[in-house]
DNA sequence: AATGAATGAGGGTTCATTCAT
DNA sequence: TATGAATGAACCCTCATTCAT
């Protein structure tokens, strides 16, 4: 319908204000239990103005989701680069995200509270995610530094020990150094878990 | 508090009837829409009977999400029974659980919701089921087969495989054979990624 | 319809348990606030058993106030015999009913709360009694000690002296002693509040 | 907690009507057989709006007690200015209350049911009462023409005759002149009930 | 008579969304 | 654009009463 991009600097501020209004009060309270007057109260702005820049409840939280999901790719990218093997790669893409996750403990709450409000948005960013391992696996691969066979599965098997652990050692328990996280993992992933004599 | 234990067969009965329509209930709407008149709907009671054996909506979600933890265990733990190995016993339980969860989809969405409506049952789910698998790969150690300093962070990470794997190969797309996958995961598990001579 | 005179002994003394209960339960939550089945969980008999002794929740909340309006006026009655003359008698009265207030504190919730629940009973209580002080006052006049124009004026006037002296000194504070208060409503009664000479 | 307070003139308008629906339905039906659906029909607004400016049914309830005791100390207040004794000065405040009951009936189911609904409002309404009356009667003893000892029993007494003399003439029946009452109460006041040679 | 499960109408309250200013 | 009042559908829960055993 109408077009909800802010057309001035005061607009676009208070669109910001209300995406990082938004962003604590679903973190905090979940998307049921939070209110779109609890969102304005915390912006500052008047209930009213929320619809001047999105359509519903619904609209900003798939914003924040397609936020979210894109600040964890902007943390994790440059992280990576320039990693001397794929395996390497794989832990370091480990450590960035349980780091993102320690500084942004809201992130659970929305993407998995996702599944329930938009479904659409919560599949679109787990096949995203697990598309860019598999592209990544694959240039191990090619690189002749991984198996030839690896492919979908190992991609989200390897997206799910991510999930888990920056579940458990990013936000519930962050006592443990990432680094030491981060090594377990590459190990499992580099040799697995069979004795080797 | 109050004592909900029905006394009578009848009684019994009703309970049984109403924790079923309540798990496909949440199952298919989530808990928010879900509503109590259309589980006691779904059961054939009246509204008024829900409440003579919960206190409330928030108390049978809780009731649902231990019965259905409890069901995942129930269903893996003959499938695991007499495997020849540690790293086979993990293949074989992250296939059993891929054929549960294919056969009771809604266990995602009521499980995953606890994140949201009761997150103490949420957490208690996920640490008891890495402690069990904890102490497989402990056992698994103890025998030799796996390498010795496999600990907690290989458990949280194999459950993460298995239930994102159960997600997208359970739940979201069930065309893929269950052998296939296990197999795939089997071998990194027990060997890793990175290839070999 | 039926008839809910009990039978048998053993009925007898449900019922009475019943009243008891009620009287408490009335007297602590008031009516609304009241349960049947907090008033037979007090009587430690089962829910159903109510029904067999009353028709209704009004039903034996109007058998109590016509059971507690009973109480007073046996408790208030030998207190005034033989009094040496009629203001003497008012002042009795007054203490008798302080004191039975103070015995049985959920009078005034019972009676009071019949004005919203059974304006019946309540009505019949007050008038029952104001016709009570109004014969004594005229037989005090045909006596010669009173005035002979008292009425049914000073029947109620007199009446809302004794109400409200029995809240502010029978329930709210307990501490002043009862003749003291009896003493200064008998002179008020006696002889007005004007200063002679 | 929350400011309801109107901040427009609209709002002070909505705020108004509500308050005066809610007068007429609890006085008709009583608190618990009235419903916050029925006072906005009465008012003409929206059900939701009753929340924008109170919090709860029992909210709007001690709002409406606190009114009315305002409007009966207005009322009363100066119907007494100018007395010239203390004695004359009861029997207006009398006459003046008996006038008040007869135009607004509500106001007994109002404060009575206060017993039960919120017995905070209750009991400062007429210890409040009961305060201002002894005043009166301190300043006819100063003025000597009230007995030197009248203190709070007396006060008391006479808000317990005038709130019962409102009831039975002033709601139960209002065909007596309310003259006539005053003077026979006036008279009890001023003289007692004992004969005078 | 006693028991306790079953019934369902009823109402208070929330809050996303719309509207008037 | 901003403001804040207005709207009303939706739903959880209570509990007096009935019923089957």
């Amino acid at each position: 319908m109408a077009d909800k991009t802010p057309r001035t600097d005061r607009g676009r501020r208070t669109l910001r204000k209300l995406l990082d209004a938004a962003a604590a009060e679903f973190g905090e309270r979940g998307f049921h239990d939070a209110s779109i007057s609890a969102i304005t109260r915390r912006a500052g702005t008047a209930l009213g103005s929320f619809y001047t820049y999105f359509d519903s409840k619904d609209a900003i939280f798939r914003a924040l989701v397609a936020d979210m999901s894109g600040r964890v790719r902007d943390h994790v990218a440059p992280a990576i680069e320039g990693a001397p093997d794929a395996i390497t790669r794989e832990g370091r893409a480990l450590a960035a995200f349980l780091a993102f996750a320690r500084d942004h403990q809201e992130i659970y709450r929305i993407i998995d509270e996702a599944e329930f409000v938009d479904p659409a948005s919560f599949r679109a960013h787990y096949e995203t995610t697990a598309r860019r391992i598999a592209e990544r696996l694959a240039s191990g691969a090619a690189a002749g530094e991984l198996r030839a066979d690896v492919g979908e599965v190992e991609a989200w098997a390897l997206m799910g020990m991510n999930v888990f652990l920056g579940l458990r050692y990013g936000v519930w328990d962050t006592s443990a150094p990432v680094d030491a996280i981060a090594a377990a993992a590459n190990r499992l992933i580099g040799e697995g878990l069979a004795r080797r004599d």
